[in-house]
DNA sequence: ACAGTTGCTGTAACCGGTTACAGGAAGTCA
DNA sequence: TGACTTCCTGTAACCGGTTACAGCAACTGT
């Protein structure tokens, strides 16, 4: 037979239905009495809601929509990891869904979570915003993570990817560098733009001359971007990738090519993924809690909910972690050979 | 105002809401005329079918639950990524969640899952797998990955743990290492406790006494571990960590107090997460299909809520692979410093 | 003893879709 | 022309809960 409903149960305990869906809700005006029985009969006919009805009935999902990029690697699985303590906190579940790079698809994708979510939490740095923000759908609660531009009334969270990318410049020039290149991100991806924009930014302000480099966040692109490097006639003295993948592809490509890192080529990524920290010499880069900017997310997201208006854009500063990649000329050591 | 639904729609368009059912589902049996004049009321009202009734009526959620213990780190994050990509592949969304290692937390979970979810994907390694199964809701399909043992009348997958800790005290004799540590996770977790047994198994059947360090997963014990085992005036030749977390916090303390790694002690760990193969020396160990796991676990499942029956115990034993770590002794060669 | 509370319970409408079934129009065939 | 299909469309029941409202009993105060 099937699985019991509501109505057996209320049958089983000769009761009406409203009866059995106060005592499943802790209601308290039911008779002690009533209650026992019902309960018995619940228990006894291995009773379990249906969470679908009750969302339907109440218009109240108890979930919340999360569409990312293609998940892959640290950095999502510490952003779910944030949501999913927010939203466990406050009594919602995560649906999970990862959006397609073809529109047509992504559309699609937020479409179907029309009224089975209570909200939606975006993070689609490749999908063009104005078209984005034309299909999300109307009505529903929505907190943007690090989209492209656009004309902002949504809850946004972004990282300032422009004043990173500056901070990195700067670091670098201050430790005597001139000559430095920087690793690009894919450009259909904001952050990889953004990232890119500091970068030049910087540089034209130091009067320094710029070289840029094609990359795709893979590390792969680090090991050809190394080669490509080393095959100038006058290389660099450093080397700012978009990305710690990329970096640590270029680190491993350098030192194998013959040239000491830090003394000969400064390098530096961007995100912290716990890799950075343990590659040896150790990588300098910049730092997001990608944590807290989950938890961030759903807790806005909840309050939007809850019936708040909040169209405010928080953009967060990453922090420069300096390690062993990146040590200033002038100080300059070439020690990471073994201990033995 | 409230959003569109399907009865809007069909006063809008002169219709009975049975027509434009028919239109949004891509039914054949509608006058062309009259499929126009529904699909453009539907575009002026904005009209987005609400996924939770349409669910409700045809008794499917197109969802899956997914039921992990803490989602932490690269694991989970390919698990995840195997999954979404199956699942995406038969229609079907994620709903997460993570599972405390409280029983009654962790079945209330399973609870608010019933009527929102086809079906289940469960891995919890810390729980009692008799309360778990008893918990799991009725008539509701479910695959298990590597749950502790039980009486088996459920589809699951898991790693046979065993084994693999048995290849690699193979791996390391062969190689003439004969005081091989182990460094073991939690024993509340099924995964360490087989791997420790493993172990155990093998040393024994070498002949060789055993010599079981206790740890917990993270890194720091790895350091810790590799304290004591310096401390020690006959020191091991070999150490197997339960992960590759653990091995690599032993392999940087080991060489930071001036044992050279692989000649002076060998270090294997258990994952193959991607800093194994990056760090220097790279990392011993043993590797696991991560992503293929989460895919298989997910089609499955949606044999299972297609109606077949499926109560098999799926194993895989993971593969060994040898890096810089584990070199034999007799060929050891301590040549890991920098290239400068 | 009677109106006014108070407390518990049941009936039935509702959430927003899907679909079995019935019915009407047009087409086919003898 | 009447019987039989075929094709399209609408009515209404249903999925499994929640809850407004009404009804009834017991209790309160006068």
């Amino acid at each position: 037979m099937a699985v019991a409903t509501i109505r057996d149960v209320a049958r089983e305990a000769a009761v009406s239905v409203a009866s059995v869906s106060r005592v499943m809700n802790g209601h308290d005006n039911v008779r002690p009495e009533l209650r026992d029985r019902i309960e018995a009969a619940a228990a006894a006919l291995g009773y379990v809601p249906h969470a679908g009805a009750r969302n339907l009935s109440m218009a109240r999902a108890n979930a919340i929509g999360v569409v990312l990029p293609d998940i892959h690697g640290e950095f999502f699985s510490e952003l779910l990891r944030g949501m999913d303590r927010a939203a466990s906190a406050q009594g919602f579940q995560l649906l999970l869904s990862n959006i397609h790079a073809d529109p047509v698809h992504a559309v699609a994708t937020l479409k179907t979570m029309r009224g089975r979510v209570d909200g939606l939490v975006v993070m689609a740095p490749h999908i063009a915003s104005d078209l984005l923000m034309a299909e999300l759908p109307p009505g529903l609660p929505v907190v943007l993570i690090n989209c492209a531009d656009h004309p902002g009334s949504r809850a946004e969270l972004r990282i300032d990817n422009v004043a990173a990318a500056v901070a990195v410049v700067d670091h670098l020039v201050a430790g005597g560098r001139t000559r430095i290149a920087h690793l690009a991100g894919p450009q259909d991806n904001v952050d990889a733009r953004d990232r890119c924009k500091g970068y030049a930014a910087a540089m034209a302000r130091h009067g320094l001359p710029t070289r840029i480099l094609a990359g795709d966040f893979m590390e792969d692109a680090g090991t050809a971007a190394a080669a490509t490097l080393m095959a100038d006639r006058d290389g660099v003295d450093a080397l700012f990738a978009a990305n710690d993948m990329m970096a640590i592809g270029a680190l491993v490509a350098l030192r194998r090519g013959g040239l000491a890192v830090p003394r000969d080529v400064a390098v530096i990524g961007f995100d912290d993924i716990p890799l950075a920290r343990l590659i040896s010499p150790a990588l300098t880069t910049m730092r997001v809690d990608i944590m807290a900017m989950g938890e961030r997310a759903l807790v806005r997201l909840a309050a939007l909910i809850a019936g708040g208006s909040d169209v405010a854009i928080e953009s967060t500063i990453p922090r420069l972690v300096i390690r062993e990649t990146s040590i200033p000329i002038t100080l300059s050591t070439d020690d990471q050979r073994g201990t033995s």
